[in-house]
DNA sequence: GATCACTAGGTTGTCTAGTTATATAGACGG
DNA sequence: CCGTCTATATAACTAGACAACCTAGTGATC
């Protein structure tokens, strides 16, 4: 198995947006998903995802409420707000347009 | 005009390098190039840009070499070596794998 | 010949955000 | 009762991008 890459900053906030609009879930919950998701490419330790959970949840663009999950545990289960939607709208929009441009670079060969 | 999308941090590295393969330059041109290249979204300031080629000269995968221009000034043309050629393909490498998993959660509309 | 714009290289200080390491605590299996 | 998994959290460190400067030479314009 390859080594996972870093993640490239900046890009952890579109991550998480766009999984939170699939479906609401919790920290833990989303740093398996991160990785599966990506096929294990893209992988995001505790250390970076709860700060940026926090981030997110000030600016207004998630919203957290304690749950407990099925198997009887505390979780904080993260849902976006329509801010949060909006963000994601123009995250993906800022991410095409720099995606675009860099491959555009490395295409010219 | 768009304002140009803040750079990512670490793709920097990859597009000089790629840039100083297919036309060695100095660091002024390699700015106008990078923002001409990506039709202006892309832009480099120089208090990135300096410092990163200096990383690159010190990790020994570009040189330097003080030469005139054909306007008779003074200027520091970068080229790769054999390490920043053999560096590129691998960040190239991974710039793919990475967009690729990113893309591929974004689709997964 | 003063002023301005452009080429060219550089530094400093600040801030964002990702990494590693560590801690806590409840649940569950053996 | 011990280890492992779930789940959240924080502190110390670090890389790298940005804004805001500075120097100096060239060439045009007024």
């Amino acid at each position: 198995m390859a080594k996972p890459a870093p993640l490239l900053q900046g890009t952890l906030d579109l991550i998480v947006l766009e999984l939170l609009r699939s479906e609401p879930t919790n920290g833990y919950d989303l740093a398996q998903r991160i990785q599966a998701v990506s096929r294990d490419v893209l992988q995001v330790n505790a250390g970076s995802l709860y700060p940026a959970l926090y981030r997110l949840e000030e600016r207004g663009l998630v919203k957290a409420a304690w749950k407990e999950t099925d198997t009887g545990r505390r979780a904080k289960v993260y849902s976006l707000t329509a801010a949060g939607r909006k963000a994601l709208e123009s995250q993906r929009a800022e991410w095409a347009r720099f995606a675009g441009a860099l491959s555009h670079i490395l295409k010219r060969a």
